[in-house]
DNA sequence: CAGAAATATGACAGCGCTATCATGTTATTC
DNA sequence: GAATAACATGATAGCGCTGTCATATTTCTG
């Protein structure tokens, strides 16, 4: 009885053993005793054409009997790809970047990558971010908001030449791809179901200013507001910063105007919880007293009660598409700066009072 | 007008502009311009001990000059520590992991160590795990629920010898560091404050059973009961797997018991939240026909309302604290097995109601 | 003040791969 | 059937660091 598993003869079935019970496998080790040159190895693992498919599956064979997978670091070292991605982000809490989260992973999984997250305070890390992209090279590198709008961080990269991928980004870069969806728009779609519904007097919560879709929303909002010839009051129109704690503080403030507004539109769904929370404190009935709209679709929406009429955007999908874009834009120059736009939708849940009825 | 930049004298000024515009500095070129060798150059870098002043200075000057910083790839392949570290979770979402995040990434950024996230499906995902442990070398590897009790994920790390930490692990493993809350006497203290409240039936909703805390949480609760003399009604205690939705199912059930419950204890505030919602649709007000406590005060604990009462356990100083029992075995082999617990906190807000009075 | 101990530095090999180049061998083409 | 193209393989030189070992030089001991 030999000890060789397939139908290939192999080179010396004691040294397979030995070796797969001692230390991690190297590709030196599975070349010889596939009985062909490192470089052969090499072309197998990298799926380069112009290898016999006897050796192949021999170099696979041994490959598998050793558990040998190619080391990340030697291979980053010696080659031009790293297999390593980083994700940069701001504050690495909240659902919006868990979603962003498992998008990459998925993807990075998928294309055999590994996910490096980095967290480069909003502005102005700058040291940070020359020492991260100094020491490790990136094959590629996905920003979400606001990071993606720093042009420190965006320059940085294109001096060192790692493609990168923007999600949601705000001012413009043709040599990154992006995905993004039209915050405008659905600002604008949102304000106008509002009004469809009735309500004129409608209060306006703004997101943390330095992510761009703060100011795309808000203008999304105020156009439908003129373009139904409504006044736009600036009183109705408060700042907020993303957290359920600003979305309360906002709501206090709108709703100790003389006029009551009878709907507020809060900039992410978080913010609209806040607002809820606020209505209930001050005895209102939601829908009935006062309507809520939110956005993002956050896992919040669904879990307070009444549930938040709001905007999904594909978060996942779109980091998804960002982590393709950017690796495609690796390959292909190219295709840097391509940008994908996403569908958003209303979700109309039970958060909105119909007042025409 | 020389262009060196500090007291000393650079070798060839000339070069060091060259290279700073070109590409990226190596060490070699360092050591070059600051008129040492490599080795130590790498002493510098590595803060290791007999290094004179004036030529440490005189390298950090030149190294701050060149913006240069040793190479990941290259530290990694060449020497012991990778400087990388893995964090390896089920399910990358949630406030739980996003604090766990945070608390492993702040320390990570103290260490000057990168963090890589791997996420590895709850059992059965050994394909995944082999490939990333054989090609990523790794200085340690922290650990969450439900992974942190894979027995084939911890045998294939010490075959490996890789330092690691487990967060909340349910199974022991005595050559392994971890960070833990008393989950079975918090769930006691919680229970038996829902009894000094003058609740007796009170109703249990399970966690995700792969999750040792749930058992933990379970046995205290129970336990609990019986030391105050009331029985465990099996119709009180059913099944949860930590998600709104089952929150919201294991609620439907219990209050359609013929007893209702006048307090339920969720395994955590995600479930909690389900049972809120529940309790709003049926019309019960909470917590005047229904008290409601969670577990972990996790973000939705502040944003529905009434807020919950929960029991907190300070997740992302847990994270924080494995990280550097991680980084301390490696360090010192003799410290692995470190165990270290947390103390939990009973947050009382505003779904409790108070039958005593 | 000899010898030991502490301090300071560099030469050089090699970590585990990939890139380049050289060199075949076998299929095409007109 | 000679010239060309397509296919297949390996030898060798690094990638940018760290570990080992050798070698000073200085400072402590009794």
């Amino acid at each position: 009885m030999r000890c060789s598993g397939g139908s290939v003869q192999l080179q010396c079935p004691g040294e397979l053993v030995a070796i797969a019970k001692s230390k991690t496998a190297t590709m030196n080790d599975v070349a010889r005793l596939a009985g062909v040159s490192m470089k052969t190895v090499s072309r197998v693992f990298n799926n380069e054409k112009y290898v016999a498919k006897d050796k192949k599956d021999k170099v696979l064979e041994v490959a598998a009997a050793l558990n040998y997978h190619p080391s990340l670091q030697a291979r980053g070292l010696a080659g031009h790809k790293t297999y390593i991605v980083g994700f940069f982000v701001d504050v690495p809490s909240g659902d919006y970047i868990s979603k962003v989260l498992r998008g990459l992973l998925s993807r990075a999984e998928e294309a055999g990558c590994h996910l490096v997250v980095e967290v480069l305070k909003d502005r102005g890390d700058e040291v940070k971010l020359k020492q991260v992209l100094s020491s490790i090279r990136f094959d590629g590198v996905v920003l979400s908001p606001p990071i993606c709008d720093d042009v420190v961080v965006l320059n940085a990269l294109r001096a060192i030449g790692v493609p990168a991928a923007r999600i949601a980004p705000g001012i413009p870069a043709t040599d990154m791809s992006e995905v993004h969806i039209d915050d405008y728009q659905a600002a604008f779609d949102m304000t106008e179901f509002l009004i469809g519904k009735g309500h004129r007097r409608i209060g306006f919560i703004k997101g943390n200013p330095n992510h761009s879709c703060s100011l795309d929303r808000e203008r999304g909002y105020v156009r439908a507001m003129q373009s139904h010839g409504i006044e736009v009051r600036n009183e109705l129109v408060v700042p907020g910063m993303f957290s359920f704690a600003s979305g309360k503080e906002a709501a206090e403030t709108l709703l100790s105007r003389a006029e009551k507004p009878t709907a507020i539109f809060a900039c992410n769904d978080e913010m609209a919880a806040g607002v809820l929370a606020v209505a209930r404190e001050k005895g209102l009935a939601v829908p009935a007293d006062l309507s809520i709209v939110g956005f993002d679709d956050d896992a919040v929406a669904t879990i307070v009660s009444p549930a938040l009429t709001t905007m999904r955007q594909p978060v996942e999908a779109m980091a998804a598409a960002a982590f393709d874009l950017m690796m495609q834009s690796a390959e292909d120059e190219s295709t840097a700066g391509t940008r994908v736009e996403h569908a958003y939708e209303l979700c109309d849940r039970e958060s909105v009072a119909d007042l025409t009825q």
